[in-house]
DNA sequence: TAATATAATTACCGGTGAGTATCATGCGGC
DNA sequence: GCCGCATGATACTCACCGGTAATTATATTA
């Protein structure tokens, strides 16, 4: 139906059109509705968006169509639509939703005054975790080829972040006098996020070490572990607090 | 054509074919010789395999369509075929051309016997540089996803070989004294492999680097390099020879 | 129960892309 | 000149897939 207003060609997120609502129609119009937030919907749009990141892990981005995705969910394809605009949102949101937890780590580690060695221990766990979750595929082998221009400015940005937040970290690490490494902070970020993205090549749920042990394991690897002489002299027995302090993990 | 024999589905590398034909029919017979290995041929398939694997590197495995390709080498869809069975040998081929090249620096390795610590310099070196290449693409990004069983199963073999090479040289480090690493071979490994592999996401020509500094830097890194004190002396005089061949950046 | 919004379905469209059947040309050897 | 072969182009098929229109089912509310 042509007529239908807001459904042309641009995408519009669903909740940019509410948004705009709300705010025209102000709120003793009956017809002002508050759009009752179904959680029933979010619940499987959700789901929409996790089936599709197990599906692509297994069989990529490309060999998944959205009919196999409905399959796996036991709708039909259009049903799909109720919930994404379109394929290329779901990758997006598959995306989004892995780097989210490793941003939530980063921001969790600002928030602590906990030397940085610590606090990047902690980044570099939560790293690992997210890598080794359902949407540690997207994260690492999905490419921002599938995605357009903006989608994949919006991810590109996301990933600067991180990496710009490990970079910080490793700096801290070297002013505080926590962190002892003999090469510059970028290159370190770059084969630290490396070898942790490489998880997702070769972790399997059921393997010997835990995520958390790996990522203790990489810690130590790069010389800012606990493990580490060069560390002991530099500075005292703390380097344990933050670790057992009362973070949920 | 069904007649035609050996066209049947099953993929027949050609050198092969070629070999069980000179050995079958020998060499004097004025049939033997039509296997006029003409250079132009193998010239002509290579030229579609690189410029495969720098397409694939822009625009992806399945954004790159084969009338893509064959615009980009100026003939149409259909010759393509003269060279290769289907797109999936295309990208299987870009798979084991940038692989062998790592393959080739492991025998290197293997076949000196320097101390192990420099021969896995060597191979760190070989390693970014065909991560580096046009082919590192399709070593990293490209996935077993795209490839039939079979094919699946030869890279897997390939890339397992070089991961069992790379925690030979390990082991071997650490036996001969000129290797100093706090974690084991296998994860160490594991994290030397991602922090190379991830070259292919950051690294563009150009760079301030040059893949042999990096290379170098995460060597140092992984506490294995020539800064690392357990190194005293600095017995490399040959780990320069190889060095300057083959980049082009 | 009527009205309405949401949810899901059936049936389709348009485009694309891998792979093929068939014909045309150039060339070396007889 | 003719045959065999390699190489290439034209024009096609065939299936799949993303996305949509029209329609039915379900639930909520007045």
């Amino acid at each position: 139906m042509p007529g239908k207003p807001g459904s042309g060609k641009s995408v519009r997120r669903k909740s940019e059109l509410g948004a705009a609502r709300s705010a025209a129609v102000a709120s003793e119009s009956p017809w002002a509705r508050p759009r009752r937030r179904s959680r029933e919907r979010e619940i499987k749009r959700d789901a929409v968006i996790l089936t599709a990141a197990r599906a692509f892990q297994r069989r990529g981005y490309h060999n998944t169509s959205l009919d196999d995705l409905a399959a796996l969910l036991g709708v039909t394809k259009p049903t799909l639509y109720h919930y994404v605009t379109n394929k290329e949102e779901i990758l997006f949101e598959c995306f989004r939703t892995g780097l989210d937890q490793i941003r939530a780590g980063l921001r969790e580690a600002d928030a602590s005054d906990a030397p940085a060695r610590d606090r990047l221990a902690l980044v570099v766990r939560r790293y690992a975790a997210a890598i080794t979750s359902d949407f540690g595929w997207c994260m690492v082998r999905a490419e921002d080829q599938d995605l357009s221009h903006e989608m994949g400015a919006a991810i590109k940005a996301l990933k600067s972040e991180i990496d710009q937040g490990l970079r910080r970290l490793l700096r801290a690490g070297i002013g505080d006098g926590s962190i002892a490494i003999a090469t510059e902070p970028k290159l370190t970020a770059f084969a630290l996020a490396g070898a942790l993205n490489w998880m997702g090549h070769w972790y399997r749920a059921g393997e010997a070490l835990s995520s958390d042990e790996v990522a203790e394991g990489f810690m130590v690897l790069f010389g800012v572990g606990p493990a580490t002489k060069a560390q002991r002299g530099r500075y005292n027995g703390r380097s344990k607090t933050a670790q057992s302090s009362g973070r949920k993990e």
